[in-house]
DNA sequence: GTTCGTGCAAATCATTTGCAGATAG
DNA sequence: CTATCTGCAAATGATTTGCACGAAC
């Protein structure tokens, strides 16, 4: 993919650019856009969003979710269920702490949490002959917004 | 519903019965059914395993997704995603206790995990304002037989 | 008797696949 | 040059909805 004539790198997009070369993927357009703009905004999104984002440069859905799955299967972003219909992903690499949500049952809204207690359990698991392990932890509630208005 | 001539009522049958009281859903033959083979065996189950155990008594696969909604939506079962296509249900109520799994990443085979570390973080939430908080936490890995025959 | 649940058919939404042409390395 | 990626169209798979009938309370 060639350089705009600028070729003003913006920090993101060098970022997704390590990313992809240490994941050894083919450095694309459609890639660069989608794993830079994960970087540069804070997730989780549907493939419905990151689409929205950039079919302004002609990129398909379709394609989305292809480089949503490589991304995926490099450990380059994290799957997430939040319980209603689409799966969400986000980017979990260079410069991005590891981290959970809270998602309130009733507004949907999605907060972060800046804790995570698991590294002990897959102390453990490595243990027990596990490798590679990965985890998923969300919590689910109601807010107290949509609490008080019950 | 109707109890069969002999009347002889399982203890899961009975559980399931308290729980869909308890929730304040209507007793029908898909719901006990449904929920006592869950109660009975140990899951997680997608919802075609649910119907292909309970299709005999001539329950339609829609009326099994709209059951375990219900269930759901009244915390008598657990959602999981492991990261496959469908969705998987486990009972979570009176006489199971709570739990977490881990996913071989290449066979996918299953097990449970008789640990759970994140009691601390629902009572931080609650401090927050947060109620109802309910959370899923799954493992995904290379099990020991896998990751021998790389 | 009224409200809610069920079965069936059909719709919708999310995600994947096939294939021919385009592009990265 | 060759393997891989992309776009488009079409398929698949999971889940939901509409509606008339039947069952629970």
């Amino acid at each position: 993919m060639v350089n705009k004539s600028k070729n003003k790198s913006n920090p993101t997009e060098e970022i997704a650019l390590r990313n992809l070369k240490k994941a050894e993927l083919r450095v694309t357009k459609p890639r660069l856009l989608v794993l830079s703009f994960m970087i540069r905004s804070h997730g989780p999104f549907t493939l419905e969003e990151i689409h929205q984002e950039i079919k302004g440069e002609g990129i398909d859905l379709v394609t989305v979710y292809r480089c949503i799955n490589s991304f995926q299967e490099s450990g380059i972003i994290h799957r997430c269920d939040f319980g209603d219909g689409p799966m969400r992903f986000e980017y979990e690499g260079e410069g991005s702490e590891h981290h959970h949500h809270i998602v309130c049952k009733r507004c949907r809204e999605v907060k972060s949490l800046d804790y995570c207690l698991v590294e002990g359990i897959e102390k453990l698991l490595r243990k027990e002959g596990y490798s590679h392990i990965t985890h998923s932890l969300e919590f689910f509630g109601v807010c107290s917004k949509c609490g008080a208005e019950t």
